[in-house]
DNA sequence: GCGATAAAGTTGATAATATCATCCAATATA
DNA sequence: TATATTGGATGATATTATCAACTTTATCGC
């Protein structure tokens, strides 16, 4: 039965896309959730960055990511050194670990849309993200963000 | 900076969504989540239907499901009645509190349709959906549910 | 320089969604 | 009938997220 209206197709397509990359997480055995990634994704794509960079970049609140990076800490992934600019903001960098766990999941976002995409078009693909992009900016007009 | 991939597009997506829908069901003073509406829904489309029913219909834990009903009894949306074929199951009925806030909330899915579509083409739109569901099912096919 | 203000980050509280495991009662099946 | 299964309830916990309050440090206007 089909009662489902677009926004309901829209979080049922999202839950199963962060079902599956979960999984995809866990069968490597890497006990981090998906947020630890990008954060990860982000040290070490600008290395140095500070976490109100990471809050600002990915619309996010800054208790969220302070925690993400505490536990990234904690677990020896990132690591902290002051930041010679401001005494308020620490810099943050990859660790080795960090980098060995990047290196294991660096597949998991092809493996993803690789099966989510089976059998679609690739201009279908190419019309779908860039109708998702425009989508979502339409909506992230007006709300705040990082407070 | 543009460093998502699709995967992270879509995961933002869905969050903007989010926040505009909840933003929606807020502005109308309704204290309910977008679960709990999409429950209420589904109670009123088959009304007389079970948690199972759901569970299996939205592909969610069945102790969510629970909870929601649990939670909607008590703030008496929806009641509940025994059901004559199966002494371990009851059938959920749509109360007129519930018939009320389904007409107040009858338009937060348009509106947030309408907030996110503005520019885009029909023709885009249909597009997108069409491979938003062709997209889920191709991750649907494996997982499994309701345990 | 000083005082007000703002920013970076931390912490506490809490919400929404979700999953897994376990248990009970009722049903179905072998 | 004995066993297995199902509907549902409950406890524990994870993930993502938000808001508020607070500290420390910077910055801006004067």
């Amino acid at each position: 039965m089909r009662t489902d209206s677009e926004i309901d197709a829209l979080f049922g397509l999202l839950r199963a896309v962060k079902r599956a990359y979960h999984a995809e997480i866990q069968r490597l055995g890497i006990d981090l959730a998906p947020m630890h990634l990008k954060v990860l994704r982000m040290v070490k794509h600008r290395s140095g960055c500070t976490a109100q960079d990471m809050a600002a970049a990915f619309g996010r609140d800054k208790a969220q990511i302070a925690r993400l990076v505490q536990s990234l800490l904690q677990m020896g992934y990132v690591r902290r050194v002051a930041n010679p600019n401001d005494g308020r903001s620490q810099l943050i960098e990859l660790d080795s670990a960090g980098e060995d766990v990047l290196t294991k999941t660096a597949s998991i976002h092809k493996r993803v849309v690789a099966l989510m995409t089976d059998g679609v078009g690739k201009k279908d693909q190419a019309a779908f993200f860039a109708t998702a992009r425009q989508f979502q900016e339409n909506l992230a007009r007006r709300p705040s963000r990082s407070r």
